[in-house]
RNA sequence: GGGCCCGUAGCUUAGCUAGGUGGAGCGCACGGCUGAUAACCGUGAGGUCCUGAGUUCGAAUCUCAGCGGGCCCA
């Protein structure tokens, strides 16, 4: 973006081309490094500490991470210009099982054996690797949005300052004793061998068996507690049986088709649906009983043969409020294998047994069945228990089942020992920090968040696996007492061991810590859930604990926006993670948006073939288009219906903007005009009222717009610039501004308007740039930096528009809006009389509906005049009519028939008769008319005649909020004269247009026209059409050679004329 | 099954907080304009305001129940 030496707006010529305007701005902003001199700029300024929640390293971008940028940009580039001194650096979520998963895919592994095997080390560098890899992808991706964000300095959990981030917090949860290793039931899944958190379940339909099993009770012959599971495998593990205490069972006799009868226990309510299931053709109810009641029966295994510790372990009855009046009422329990299940079997002492190992099959405790995998097992179980004539009916059903949110794999529950966070213990401090956060919108925090802290549980942090921050704990191999290790030095430290260490797995692995007991302390083997990663994302990107400096001015973030599903992650790990670390929540604000869905309102995913990929919008769009698009079309907390046609919509906008731009630039290049020459304090006494209109407007828009900034409803405020842009600028002022542009003299009223034009265009670029970066540079680097080469270097460095007051004048703009009501009735009502606006009418009259309206007129009466193209104006006394009205009078029959009898003929052709206006003003002020009728004089009442208005001649109306408008089309010669004239005139003017010709190129022009009559209204403007068409000689007759570089026959009101025109040299 | 949110013209939506005759844009039909011109403007048709009940003189708006969609949970 050189300069000559004068600096000069310049031209632009082209259309609108967003592929082309948006690399260019991209270069530049490379080129100049605009994004760290915008920020550099700040320093000093308010402090803005904006924490980026980091998307996972998938390599790809996604419609919902783009609009999720696209928002994050728009709020920092506002704040920017208000002043905001940023902290901003992106952020990346790398460790974990998706891209473990994705790497032993690439590898062909299947299990973690395969890993080992490879070696751990191995392993973890193709993990690095590939997510720095997806790192470097995504940062382009995410740049093509125009997404300005701390791309060279980015936050990457996989760094060993952002791991010490991690150890650091735990230390202090170990310290606040909200640290516990406990043995608790979590998901596990299978195929991955480690414990998941509840964020990390993926709930999906599933088919899976249900089967009804008899549990036989002990002491009591031939009878059973039917129970109901759709897990089959965990039937080995069974310890006990639950029921509701206030429920009501039956012991039925059960007669099955065969004859032979079986006692059987269940809910009362579900009697008839179990031996319906089980294919019983009768029974009879022997006694019921409480919930209550049942707990002195005891029970055994139906696999007790083939499970050793079955057949040794005691099964009883308890009581539990979970139970449901479903199935059969009674609740198969393992302690092992369920969360309610652990926590009753905790709560009656009962025994922990969980015969599943980690991948999934049966240790040795299950007996025969050790070493089979719990997939196989399912069938092999109904088999077991048909044998043994304990399966009362098997089928399937479909329901939501929890699976594994990376592979698929369908969850199990194990008892394991797992480390946990006591979120048990913080949940009250942590509802009360909700309240002290402000949420966008209000009910994401104080219902949705609120409602979900409420429900949580101890958070499972620790994961069995290799690609993630390695738990740093240590723990004696001898006396068990552990250490909880804070950062690299620490380690170094205590390991008395100064050389450089990874702290990432295997290397940290072969650290040994001396214990107080002689004994040697050893790494935990597990890594962390890497919701813990991003959770102290907040601190870390601070670079605490390395250094406390930054924490200490610019902690906690003061705003932070994410998508609705991170209500449980995200924004809920990070509150955790932060009150355990410093006991308050780590943000100030919080929006929360919604999800992208397809047209159909589903939502966007791979399986269903409806992905949009930003890439291709930007292709065909542009980002700008992208951008305005996901950010207007609805409410940020409201899910975004992609729909295609609607991106064509915004396009049309910015492509009108550009166009409203580009218009007055060849007139002020011709002009020589130079914003720097001419001030606004130079041109105030030559301004117009539509020039104080759209100056009002703009600063109107600015104040819509940050209105709409401070309440996160960034949809009004692009909202409020497509208003702007169309129905303001282009709707309007271009349209009354025009004539003045093509005045050639130095004229202080044309320079009134470039001056007016340039300062909204300039204001203009100022408002969209949040929204439009690209269009907002494009446009200031013409208007501002040609001009003055010392102003800042982007429009992204300048200060935000502050309203000016002394420009606002609310009056106006209330008018203005009266008189394009008034505007748009009179080209209403020009329509119904079928007069062009291109022929001048006599005038029109309004009837205004009130005050308001009466002074909109005479305060803006030149533009409304113009913009009806009327030769005058008549204006009516408020609600009053216009003189000029007739009225017809309709007699009403209903009443007169009656009355008058074999004479109502008479009277009725008699009423039509006579003069309506003097009838009315009668029968108003008298409440009668003496009416003659041949030979007789009958009295006339109100009631009997109805007025309607009528319309004079060539006259026409239509309503507005205005009031009444009336359209006086008659014609005069004058106004025929000036209609041919400009008839004429536009098809030069096309034919120029068709030479391509210059703007002020001059021309010689023939033209002739085959009506005496219409060629002597012509030639009565013959210097006028000459004037407007620039043409050095004209030659208009009867009969004229229209010879030239282009000849043209027209038809104009069905008269034939031919032009001819050629550039004058 | 539960919590929160959403449901207005063929499509995208405003109006809902504070109840008083439902507004736009796209698309469609017709017309206009023509020194922004592969642009622009006007007019018209098009609505069970998801359904049902309630409160009220009056409900798109408030309340309840249901239906459909989204996010999250069970």
């Amino acid at each position: 973006m050189q300069h000559g030496e004068s600096h000069m707006i310049e031209e632009i010529t082209n259309q609108y081309d967003p592929q082309k305007t948006e690399k260019k701005v991209n270069d530049f902003w490379t080129e100049v490094d605009a994004y760290s001199k915008v920020r550099e700029h700040r320093k000093g300024g308010k402090k803005f500490f904006f924490v980026d929640g980091p998307p996972y390293t998938t390599g790809h971008i996604h419609l919902g991470t783009a609009w999720n940028k696209i928002i994050k940009d728009a709020i920092l580039r506002y704040r920017s210009m208000n002043g905001d001194d940023i902290i901003d650096r992106a952020g990346w979520d790398m460790h974990g099982l998706p891209i473990e998963v994705k790497v032993e895919g690439t590898l062909g592994f299947e299990s973690k054996k395969d890993i080992e095997a490879y070696g751990v080390g191995n392993f973890i560098e193709k993990c690095k690797e590939f997510a720095l890899k997806q790192m470097e992808d995504m940062t382009d991706q995410f740049q093509t949005l125009g997404v300005w964000l701390n791309w060279k300095d980015p936050y990457m959990t996989l760094r060993d300052e952002y791991i010490e981030a991690a150890w650091w917090t735990l230390k202090q949860a170990r310290e606040k004793n909200l640290l516990e290793l406990g043995k608790r039931v979590v998901n596990w899944c299978p195929r991955c061998e480690t414990a998941l958190a509840d964020s990390e379940v993926e709930y999906e339909d599933r088919t899976d068996p249900s089967i009804f099993v008899k549990f036989p009770i002990i002491e009591e012959d031939n009878t059973f507690v039917v129970i109901w599971t759709t897990t089959p495998w965990t039937i080995p593990s069974n310890v006990a049986v639950a029921v509701h205490p206030s429920f009501e069972y039956s012991k039925v006799r059960a007669v099955s088709s065969a004859g032979a009868t079986e006692i059987l226990i269940v809910a009362s309510g579900l009697v008839e649906d179990v031996l319906r299931k089980g294919r019983y053709v009768n029974y009879e109810v022997l006694d019921t009983m409480l919930g209550e009641d049942l707990i002195s029966l005891k029970y055994s295994s139906p696999l007790a043969d083939l499970i050793p510790r079955q057949a040794s372990m005691e099964h009883g009855i308890y009581l539990a409020d979970f139970v449901t009046a479903e199935n059969t009422g009674c609740v198969h329990i393992a302690p092992g294998h369920g969360m309610d299940d652990f926590e009753m079997g905790k709560k009656n002492g009962l025994p922990i047994f969980c015969p599943v190992g980690p991948d999934g099959s049966y240790t040795e405790a299950a007996g025969e069945y050790a070493g089979m995998h719990i997939r196989e097992a399912n069938r092999v179980v109904i088999e077991d228990l048909k044998e043994r004539s304990k399966l009362l009916s098997e089928g399937f059903i479909d329901h939501r089942y929890g699976h594994c949110w990376r592979c698929k794999t369908p969850i199990i529950y194990l008892a394991t020992e797992q480390w946990f966070i006591k979120i048990g213990e913080l949940k009250e401090q942590m509802l009360k920090e909700i309240e002290q956060v402000t949420w966008f919108p209000e009910w994401a925090g104080s219902a949705r968040f609120r409602d979900w802290v409420e429900g949580a549980r101890d958070w499972c942090i620790s994961r069995q696996r290799y690609w993630g921050i390695p738990i740093p704990v240590w723990k004696c191999s001898t006396c068990d007492s552990i250490k909880v290790v804070g950062t690299k030095a620490e380690l170094q430290d205590m390991s008395r061991n100064s050389e450089e260490v990874e702290l990432h797995r295997p290397y940290v692995d072969g650290i040994f810590i001396d214990c107080e007991c002689g004994g040697r302390m050893v790494r935990v083997e597990d890594v962390f859930d890497v919701w813990f990663d991003s959770a102290v994302a907040s601190w870390a990107t601070l670079r605490f604990p390395q250094q406390r400096e930054d924490f200490d001015k610019w902690w906690p973030a003061d705003f932070i926006t994410e998508g609705q599903d991170q209500t449980r992650g995200w924004f809920y790990s990070q509150l955790g993670a932060s009150m355990v670390a410093f006991g308050r929540a780590p943000y100030k604000s919080v929006l929360m948006h919604g999800f992208t869905l397809d047209s159909d309102g589903r939502k966007m995913s791979k399986s269903l073939g409806n992905v949009i990929v930003p890439g291709d919008v930007i292709e065909k769009y542009g980002a700008d288009t992208l951008r305005c698009f996901v950010l207007s079309s609805s409410a940020p907390w409201e899910d975004l219906k992609f729909v295609t046609g609607e991106l064509g919509n915004i396009n049309r906008m910015l492509n009108i903007l550009w166009n409203v731009y580009r218009f007055p630039l060849p007139y002020m290049v011709l002009d020589g005009f130079d914003p720097s020459e001419v001030s606004f304090d130079s041109v105030r006494p030559y301004l117009r009222k539509e020039d104080r209109w759209i100056l009002s407007r703009a600063q109107s828009l600015v104040e819509a717009v940050d209105g709409a900034m401070s309440r996160c409803t960034l949809h009004k405020a692009i909202r409020a610039i497509s208003e702007f842009v169309l129905e303001d600028l282009s709707r309007w002022y271009i349209q009354l501004i025009r004539p003045r542009t093509w005045v050639e003299a130095d004229d202080p009223d044309k320079l009134a308007v470039y001056r007016v034009l340039y300062d909204v265009f300039v204001l203009t670029s100022r408002v969209i740039a949040p929204f439009m970066p690209h269009l907002a540079e494009e446009m200031y680097q013409n208007l501002v930096r040609n001009v003055d080469p010392d102003a800042p270097v982007t429009v992204h460095m300048s200060e935000w528009p502050k309203v000016e007051e002394s420009l606002v004048d609310k009056d106006l703009e209330v008018h203005m809006d009266m008189v394009r009501s008034i505007v748009e009735a009179a080209s209403n009502a020009r329509q119904k009389v079928g007069r062009k606006l291109r022929w001048p009418v006599a005038r029109i009259i309004l009837s205004p509906a009130n005050q308001q309206a009466a002074d909109a007129v005479n305060d803006l009466g030149s533009v409304l005049m113009d913009q009806t193209n009327a030769k005058d104006i008549v204006l009516t006394a408020i609600g009053g009519s216009w003189d000029e009205l007739g009225f017809e009078a309709n007699p009403d029959p209903g009443v007169i028939g009656p009355l008058f009898k074999g004479d109502a003929g008479k009277v009725i052709a008699a009423i039509r008769q006579t003069d309506a206006a003097q009838l009315k003003k009668t029968l108003a002020l008298e409440d009668s008319f003496e009416l003659q009728i041949s030979g007789a004089t009958v009295t006339i009442t109100p009631d009997m005649v109805n007025f309607t208005e009528s319309l004079p001649e060539m006259v026409a109306s239509a309503r507005s909020s205005a009031g009444i408008i009336y359209v006086d089309a008659k014609l005069t010669r004058d106004i025929e004269s000036e209609g041919f004239s400009r008839e004429v005139i536009r098809r030069v003017q096309d034919m120029r247009k068709e030479l391509n010709l210059a703007v002020d190129d001059n021309i010689i022009s023939h033209i002739q026209i085959d009506d005496e009559r219409v060629l002597d209204l012509v030639l009565d403007r013959e210097q006028f059409i000459a004037k407007e068409t620039r043409a050095n000689v004209q030659v208009i007759g009867l009969e004229v050679d229209t010879c030239g570089s282009l000849e043209k026959e027209w038809t104009v009101e069905g008269v034939s004329m031919n032009m001819g025109i050629s550039r004058a040299d």
